[in-house]
DNA sequence: GGACACATGTAAATGGTTACATGATTTT
DNA sequence: AAAATCATGTAACCATTTACATGTGTCC
């Protein structure tokens, strides 16, 4: 996974092993993490297989290493993108512990509930920042608009998380849930 | 995880490494999957630790090998729960390839999300007829309000997920995903 | 008697994380 | 001059999947 992952963010730019981290927290944070200890290694695997390629660049003592893509790197990318998507490849531990909550006592239930939903909107609040920034940047119109969703996607789903986690706060009937207006 | 997850579905009922399988399958699998090679090294690993006690039932030339959870597997569990839900726990690759889906030829990427869709509604039919099974049975007043909850989320994350693919596939301005109904 | 579900396990490989080690450059 | 961030890497460890190996009980 993380080689793809790599792969198409080498697609939108040539960038260092710290540049895939800093584009992966930020840009899929959200659904996807990585750390140095696995990127470096699959950097220097692609290398190996020729999918990308290492340009060093000296400025005084240091020197950076930035990576790009090969065209064998793009057609193993496009292909992993042309390829259905498969079901199943989900962790939601956030929900899981949830599913075992009845073993809570109602106190101590409704106080790790609370202090998620917390959490949850903060998360969200940082998202609706990032939207309103992007908004009135104007992006998500050509050449970007997928990536972009993600971040809608983002926000929608931490408003279900929220409401969900608030319904079942206040133990109202399950069938609620699933009862929105007409749209 | 699994540990605390085995210690959970223990927590319930004792059971057989099999029959573990089979409840994390059709209970949590939309959050979560193990494999028998993870469940049968973690209930040997569960017992060393004292986690877990083994009860070895003789019927014929079959041995069945039920699990059951100690007291101090009980406190483990009990604490794992009474911990904050820690944000970060989620992947979700079907966005991550959306994410990336800008490099996709339009045909092709109509093609990859239709396809996903049709599977997403499967699924969420599916969720749907063990809901109306489990609501005519009165499921979930009592001590099983959480655990039958995350059906109704599995079924809201679904919705939500059809919704958003249909919105991208039809490339309809990204704010109007925002947009609900006075709910 | 064949198919299928029940049932338990192991070995190798995979795909990471965590912690450590090191050092340059920039900002305060 | 200290702190933060930029920057690269390795080794040990961890969790888990995949594939294999083996056999029993049940249904048609």
């Amino acid at each position: 996974m993380l080689d793809n992952i790599i792969l198409g963010m080498l697609m939108k730019s040539e960038m260092s092993g710290y540049g895939l981290k800093k584009i992966i927290e930020h840009d899929i944070g959200a659904f996807y993490s990585a750390s140095f200890g696995s990127i470096y290694p699959a950097l220097e695997r692609l290398k190996r297989q020729n999918y990308v390629k290492l340009t060093e660049i000296k400025n005084g003592a240091r020197v950076k290493k930035i990576y790009s893509i090969t065209q064998s790197g793009r057609a193993v990318f496009m292909s992993y993108l042309a390829e259905p998507i498969k079901m199943g490849g989900e962790r939601n531990e956030h929900i899981l512990k949830i599913y075992f909550l009845d073993f809570l006592p109602e106190k101590q239930r409704s106080l790790v509930l609370l202090e998620f939903i917390q959490k949850t909107k903060m998360y969200l609040g940082a998202l609706e920042q990032v939207e309103k920034m992007l908004d009135t940047a104007q992006m998500g119109n050509d050449g970007n608009y997928c990536e972009f969703s993600t971040l809608y996607y983002g926000i929608e789903a931490s408003r279900l998380t929220i409401r969900y986690c608030e319904h079942i706060r206040d133990r109202k009937p399950l069938k609620k849930l699933l009862e929105r207006g007409p749209f």
